[in-house]
DNA sequence: GTATATTGGTCAAACGTTTGACCTAATATC
DNA sequence: GATATTAGGTCAAACGTTTGACCAATATAC
């Protein structure tokens, strides 16, 4: 059974003033003599008064809460962008409310609904996968609740966004292999329908263009493919690849399978380079060449920017693209030869 | 700029009848005509009425809200935790009110403290590593919150435990390599002042007294030994070892870097089981046995438990050990041979 | 035909806090 | 000495909801 929390109208009546007088001597609201004041605040201390939250939101209309939805607790990536949100959050006096959406769109429009109707002062969200249907969001930003969307893009909402800039990312990765001379890169590349898979696409293009290497599209597979690795081995077999770029670390790994399968040695003949730096990488042998997407200040930065709105909520729509990080490991030649 | 939400108020006078009839109808509470219940009903359904949790809490002294204090949000252990707790509160239709310890203990206290003020309805914490205070915690067993701690036990604590078995898991993992026919198994211990730690090295001792093998106390390394790879590398030189049972599994690939050096095949001559299934295991070659502690399962039984003793406030303190799941892979030579 | 029960509602308090409006006594201004 | 100002408070409404107490009208029981 919880105890019951003393409250300002105790302290009032221990000391014959009103709650008024006792609100407005912790809060430091004029009107009260030093003497009662320094008593209101001793009793406060003694008694261990702290002030009810829920009182206070029911008065003013803000919760000091923000909510969060996020795909999924168990990516690396996302571990990390909910730590850089806390870090500035909490740093802010500000709550997080959590949700995930499990890539699920009917999860996400509850989500949706349950951090609205928690009456949070802003949402932060990673919008899922599979995405059709945007009338839940546009009940976000009809409702007025300040809204940053994080991570993935879509055109149909407009609203803020801190994404990762995936095309630099991509022509950064793509650009150091061509330094380091290769000419045949494999890309594989993402899910469909995804902003991430087109842009780093187009940065792979355009980093091979910037080098004056045709496009083969025979050496740009699909994730999706059900015979992705026969896939692989095919090109390793046939195009002479000498450096790839993948979607994801993972892709990069079925990628080490094949090699390794036929002897084609990791980096000296073959440099591959992955995406998003997951843990994993510095533990694979060669450890693995990477693109890392900051998910800590993506957060953060996602972060920062929703408070900001909450209090400023005339600050326009921006797109915030941020600068990744080539990290190159064992899985790539170097540059200096 | 918030929109002005519709209330029941709203509904109320729209109607002609009072918030109070209004409640009724929405709540089921009798005392309204079927015909007035539908007109209000329809009403409600059309201004798109939701009711304002925040003055429901005021009125009723309970949020709905569970608080989560965790050490860490990018270890997949406590990801997976999170995930299980996740499912278990939204399910249940609780929300979930998250700050992190970052395995420090003021910011623990601090976290306590937000929770409290915010009138959650029962708390659900790992403590952090380092722990020598216990007031806070005290503190909030004192305001008649649940509390249920989870994964880390402390003798200092008297509250409700969710823990994994680690006795067993240690247990399960050598016996498995007493098996497989090792006799020489080394084992490297964590921290220090860790229940978890203590209880896998009295595993490791156990398993070994079933088969009949004298400790070897050479063949026990600390993992904060600073030449501790130094350590591993006598040991496998000089001790014929040919299983280690390490505490967790970033100290199994230790074991690995070493054995590689040493050119001591895996599992030929040397098995190795971590702890913790980290997804990396199946990464790495040959692929990591290891003990899993079903990480999921214990933050949705920690859920269920304190959803329980919420609602029960009279459940006793109990500890519950979770099974753990022994998962062999490519670092061990098979049962049969 | 009176007493009683039932139906369908209203009223007001309560939760804890803040805040504008008001009040009174003392002090300052001219 | 009359008036204005100030200091130090009090009062009550407000936030949105629930709920026990009350009430009037109708239906039921005898």
């Amino acid at each position: 059974m919880k105890k019951k929390r003393i409250n300002i109208t105790d302290i009032a009546n221990a000391l014959n003033v009103t709650p008024s007088t006792v609100s407005r001597a912790l809060n430091g609201g004029g009107k009260v003599s030093e003497k009662k004041r320094n008593e209101i605040l001793a009793l406060a201390k003694e008694l261990g008064y702290r002030p009810n939250p829920i009182a206070k939101s029911l008065l003013e209309n803000r919760t000091n809460t923000i909510g969060l939805i996020i795909p999924e607790f168990t990516h690396h990536f996302y571990s990390r962008m909910l730590a850089g949100i806390e870090s500035v959050t909490s740093e802010a006096g500000y709550q997080l409310l959590i949700c995930t959406s499990n890539e699920n769109q009917a999860q996400e429009i509850k989500s949706t609904q349950t951090l609205l109707d928690a009456r949070v002062d802003g949402i932060l969200a990673t919008i899922s996968k599979m995405n059709d249907k945007f009338e839940h969001i546009q009940e976000v930003m009809d409702s007025g609740t300040p809204l940053v969307l994080v991570d993935r893009f879509s055109e149909e909402i407009e609203t803020p966004y801190v994404i990762s800039d995936d095309f630099k990312g991509a022509f950064s990765a793509v650009d150091y292999l061509c330094q380091i001379g290769c000419r045949n890169i494999l890309h594989i590349k993402g899910p469909d329908n995804l902003s991430t898979t087109f842009n780093r696409f187009m940065g792979y293009k355009e980093a091979l263009r910037k080098h004056e290497i045709d496009l083969n599209e025979e050496l740009v597979l699909e994730s999706s493919d059900t015979n992705l690795l026969e896939k692989i081995r095919f090109c390793l077999t046939n195009h002479q690849v000498d450096g790839a770029f993948t979607y994801s670390d993972y892709l990069a790994f079925e990628i080490y399978k094949v090699a390794s399968e036929l002897n084609i040695p990791i980096p000296e003949q073959l440099s591959v380079i992955g995406y998003a730096d997951e843990p994993i990488s510095t533990y694979i042998n060669p450890t693995l060449s990477t693109v890392n997407q900051q998910p800590f200040e993506m957060g953060a930065f996602g972060a920062n920017y929703l408070l900001n709105k909450i209090n400023n909520p005339e600050i326009g729509l921006e797109i915030k693209n941020l600068e990744t990080r080539l990290v190159i490991r064992g899985s790539c030649k170097g540059l200096e030869r």
